[in-house]
Formats: structure tokens, sequence, C-alpha cells
DNA sequence: AACGTTAACGGGAACGTTTGCATTAAAGTG
DNA sequence: CACTTTAATGCAAACGTTCCCGTTAACGTT
């Protein structure tokens, strides 16, 4: 019963003494066929349990159903929640994701880039890595006409649809919530400077101090990476420095969490002594004692949101979407650490 | 210079005045090809940015450079960071990866299969779904000729590889550590009856028990889900019923966090009141104070054994691999919990 | 009766590669 | 010199679809 190969539509055709063609406008009811010849193509087509081949289809139409997804590291909370959201609307349109990761390597982005390129893929939804500066690979694609979306870390000079927060305002309403509650002396852990969303956050955070008349103190302000070492060896130089903080606005959540455990260690209360706000509402942040604050980076919604853009753009390649952004509702999320 | 189309073998051959078959064969090193031709050919290759076009090879060959993989939820700690290592090891090897998750249904998954399948996958990895009993469309895979390989959660009705723990004996060690601490009422919060990996931690902790003589009380093993909440509800159900243990083996991190805060709600103190022993090694449990002692599944390595395998049957399809299981290491990680 | 229309279908090229089987010319053999 | 061998290349089919063109027969229309 079962001969273990797929069957085609070569096969309909010559159980039924007809023609491939026919089979093929059968199989898409083709408005040509009788409706008689369908249906019996279409029994057939079910008792050989035919399915049609994707990669015939591909070479012949030049598409796939495969939407190629770049991201810096798929174990983040932040991707895998954002890649599930993407693999959630996709299935449901029809199509299938492949996944890579850049490990935050330039390097890799091109190389993942390029090999999903030629893997022919639909589309192709990107947050680019720390390292990439220099965004050729991804006008490659758009001269291509292969549609491409980014989310949260975009790259600025391609002409392409964005996903993103405003992390400025968040970072700003963050900040400014630290303030009301009678902070003053409030400490900056950001990430590194190249990255656009560090910088806006960073900007954000100044303009909060600058409009409650704060000076802005560089040695409250501590660069570094987006990981908990970072945040808690910036608190830790802090600390070693004398400068006690009366709060802490990190970069993101990881960082905050390093802040946090730095706290612990040296006997700081949390949020008495020094409050903690983070960004992105890691799962973490509201399982730990206290829960910290942070800002709600929707990520599971931001994936959903590329994703449709970017089967929008597949559908309707007349190319009559604008180049645009979408800035997405991220909302201060007030637990315990403030 | 760029005319926004890729180019092929034809207009390399063109270019030259040679066929498509002497530029197919100069490309792949054939040896009748003498060397100049081959310089010739590469040279235009080179020049034309030409990169074979893969869905026209898969057509070919009817095989593709792409590994289906298939989990319950993206998002899940151990499988983003299994699907990971699967990536890492992967795109090492020239492979992309396709990933669709089953979202814990058991009729996606077989949708997944099954358009994997179709796409001609070279191969899959999965981890089977909650409520997955049956395992036909795993072994129409099987009769297909195409490589399949298991991980964590496997079927064990399908004669395929399997890259696991041994859930029982790391279960047994887990609560063999509680009992040498000197734990005596030991409660266990288990997952789904169905889920083979939930029999056998359960198996695993009756075993531990009874080797140390001690009563496996019934009302001290509670059925749920793997979630948070699940622990959380557990661990409630428990103190309303005026249970009080002084240890809680959880089927995994998740069902333990969850435990952890109705604990700490109770005003209970970990670990003096009560001990906490979780199972997956998550993230959070080493953030979270005290943090929690727990076995620590290698994620990231059994994404990496499992594609390692199945790149291996990719290449010798004579099928003369075992259909074999791979058992790895989890050991138990002492933390303040306990 | 000669012609046009339409419904329903078939032929065959095309997508880009790979590969078995020629073919050709040069070189070697007896 | 007639022949086999060998090196290097070309031809054409095949992978499974789709789709532009026919083609055919049955039916109107004048």
């Amino acid at each position: 019963m079962n001969n273990s190969k797929s069957a085609t539509i070569i096969d309909i055709a010559k159980k039924l003494n007809i023609s491939t063609s026919t089979v093929s406008r059968a199989l898409n009811d083709h408005p040509d066929i009788k409706q008689e010849t369908k249906d019996q193509v279409k029994k057939i087509a079910k008792k050989l349990h035919y399915t049609p081949n994707p990669i015939a289809q591909s070479l012949k139409s030049k598409k796939s159903n495969i939407i190629g997804v770049i991201v810096p590291e798929i174990e983040h909370d932040f991707f895998s929640s954002a890649i599930s959201g993407i693999e959630e609307v996709a299935y449901h349109s029809g199509y299938v994701i492949l996944v890579c990761q850049s490990n935050e390597s330039y390097e890799r982005e091109v190389v993942n880039t390029n090999a999903l390129m030629h893997q022919r893929v639909a589309g192709l939804i990107v947050s680019i890595s720390q390292t990439t500066k220099n965004g050729d690979h991804f006008k490659e694609l758009i001269s291509r006409n292969i549609p491409l979306v980014f989310f949260d870390r975009v790259c600025s000079d391609v002409p392409a649809y964005k996903v993103i927060i405003d992390d400025e305002k968040s970072a700003f309403n963050a900040v400014e919530y630290l303030i009301k509650t009678g902070r003053k002396k409030i400490a900056h852990f950001s990430g590194p400077k190249e990255l656009k969303i560090c910088e806006q956050r960073l900007n954000g955070y100044k303009l909060a101090l600058k409009k409650a008349n704060i000076p802005v103190e560089n040695n409250l302000i501590r660069y570094g990476g987006m990981y908990e070492s970072d945040g808690y060896h910036s608190m830790d130089a802090l600390i070693n420095e004398n400068i006690i903080p009366d709060s802490v606005f990190a970069v993101n959540d990881p960082v905050a969490i390093g802040a946090f455990q730095r706290i612990n260690e040296a006997k700081l209360r949390i949020p008495e002594d020094i409050a903690i706000v983070g960004f992105s509402n890691n799962k973490i942040t509201s399982l730990v004692n206290p829960p910290i604050t942070t800002v709600n980076q929707p990520s599971f919604e931001m994936g959903k949101k590329a994703v449709e853009i970017l089967i929008e753009m597949i559908n309707n390649r007349q190319g009559n979407y604008q180049k645009k952004t979408v800035v997405l509702e991220a909302e201060l999320i007030i637990r315990g650490s403030t």
C-alpha cells in the first residue's frame, strides 16, 4: 500500500489517463476544468495521499513558503518569545520559519542573510547583532525585492519596515517614575554605545533628569554589555567607588538582575536603599524577591506584528506599502523593587 | 552591475561558450574537467556572485540542507536552549533549521511533521507534545527513510535514535539527596501522567523513598501541569489541607518556582521549613533567593548531540546505524534551597 | 453550409541542477 | 596505418510544477 514515495501529479494523470496540466489545474480549481474532472482528480489525489511538492513549486514560482528569521541569540527570553510569536502567525498563514542566530557577530549575520537569500526565502525578519554597523547585506535583499522587516534592534540606514517600541519614551517614563517616588540619585547602567536602543534609553534617562532639574552626573552612568555579569560589575564598581545611588535604571532585565544580586550581597535593601528598574519584562523579574519594576517590551506581539507585515508585503509585492515604522506600546510594570 | 537576479550556471555557460554540464562539473570539481576550465568557470562564478540554487538542487537530489525541528514550545528555557544548540551545530555543518512548535497539541504536531516531510527536510529532530500518544506520523517518516532523532520527550514506540537523560536515576539522586540531608516528609509535584518523563521522575522519587524505608504517601504526590501555576496550586492545596511537607521535589523548575512562591507567601522559610528541588536547571533557579537546587538537564548539549547524530544519519543513509538511545549525564546542582 | 464561439483539455517549455550517455579529438598500441 | 584508449566536453533527460499556447469537438449564428 505504502510505496514510500510521494505521489505526484504525474501519477494522478496516468491513473486517469489525462494530462498533468489538467491535473494541476483541477487541483487549483481552474475554471477551465469541469467539475466532474476536478472531483475525480481530487478523489485520486486523496487516495494517493498526494501533496504538492513545495520544492518544485518554489523552483517554478521562484518563491517559497519559508520565512527566514535572524536573531542575535535564540536562547534569550525576548527573542525566543518573539520567535514564538512569529511561528504562531506563520503557522496559521501556511508559512514555516527558518531560524538562524548571529551570536552577536556581524560576520555571521552576513553569512546567515546570504544563506537565507539563496535559500529563496519568501521574506526575512531580523533583529540585528550588537556588532552590526553596516547594512549592505540587507540592502542587497531589498534590491532583490525580498521583503524585509526589522524588529527591536533595527538597522537605521536600511529602508525597511521596522517594528519597535519607543525606547526613549519608555526609558523616560521609567526614570520619571523613579523621580516621582522621590529618587534623586539615579544611576543608569547602559549597554554598548553602538546599539541604537541603548543610546535611546540613555537619552530617555537624561531627558527625565533634565525635566526634573536633576543634573546628569557622568559617574552615575556606566557602560557595559547586556548581560547579568555586566550589571553586576557596574554595581560593583559603584560600590567600590563608594558611590551609592538611591536607584538604578538598567538598560535591560539581565543587567538589572546583575545589579540586584550585587545589591543583595552588599546587604543593601531593595527598594528601601536602592530601587531598581529593568527593561523588557523578562519572566524572571516577576519571580525574584522583591519582583522588579520593568518596562514591558511586548516580545510576542512584536514578533507577530513583524510577520504580519512581512506576509502583507509578500502578498502585495507591488511595493505600495510605505517603508514605515510601527511603534508598539511598552508600559511600565510597577513591582516591589521601586 | 547588479541586475538583481541571481546568476545561474546557464549564465556562466553562455559567458564561456561551454555547456551547463561542464559548468556544473567544474564547480563540483569533477575529475573529467581540466584545471584550466575549472579555473575559468570559478572565476566567472565569483564575478557573477553565483551561488547554486538550493531549490533546484533539492528538486534534483530529493534532498535538502534543511533540518526540521519540532518542539512543544519555543519559549521554554529548555527548548530554546536546545534549539540554540541545534542551530549552532547545524550552522557549522552547512544546514539550516526549520523550527515549529506543537504548542503541546498532538494534532498540530502531526500537521507540522507532515509539513516538514513534504518540505523534504533532510531530517527531523523532535521533542513530542504532552498530548501525543500515537507515533504513526513518525513511523511514516521512517518508512520514507527520513532520518529522525528524538530528544528529551521521546516517543517510545517509534524505532528512532533518542537523546535523553536518565530521568528516573536523576530523580532518584535528587530525592536521595533530600533524604541524606534529613528530610523525611518529601512531597512530589508531578506532571501529566501520560508524559513518560513525568512517570520516570515519579518512579525515581518512589524508589529513593523505598530505599530509605520511607513509606510512599499518596497525598504527598500531586499531579498537575508543567507550569508555575501548577506548582503554586499543588503547594496551595497541601497548605489548605494542612499537610506541610519538609521538602518538595518538583517535576521541573517552573513547578518548583510556583511552589517556591506559595511557600514564600505562607511565610514559611526555604530551606529551613521546606526544602525545594527542581528539575532542568532553568536560568531562573540560580537567580531567586535562595537559589534552587535542581537537576541540570544539559539542554544545549542535548540539542547538539541530537543534530550530530542526525547529520551522521543523513550522511550514512545506508541505515547501518543502530536505532539507539543516548543518555547524557544530568547531575544534581546543589544550591541554597536544600 | 460556412464560419465563429466556447468549453475542456493536451503539448510542451520553463524553473536550475545533475548525470548517464554520447561525441570528438588527440594520443597510444600493435 | 587501422585500431583502441583516454581526456574533455556536449546532449538531453530528469526532478515536479505551472502556464502559455494550441487543439478538438460541440454548439450556435448568419
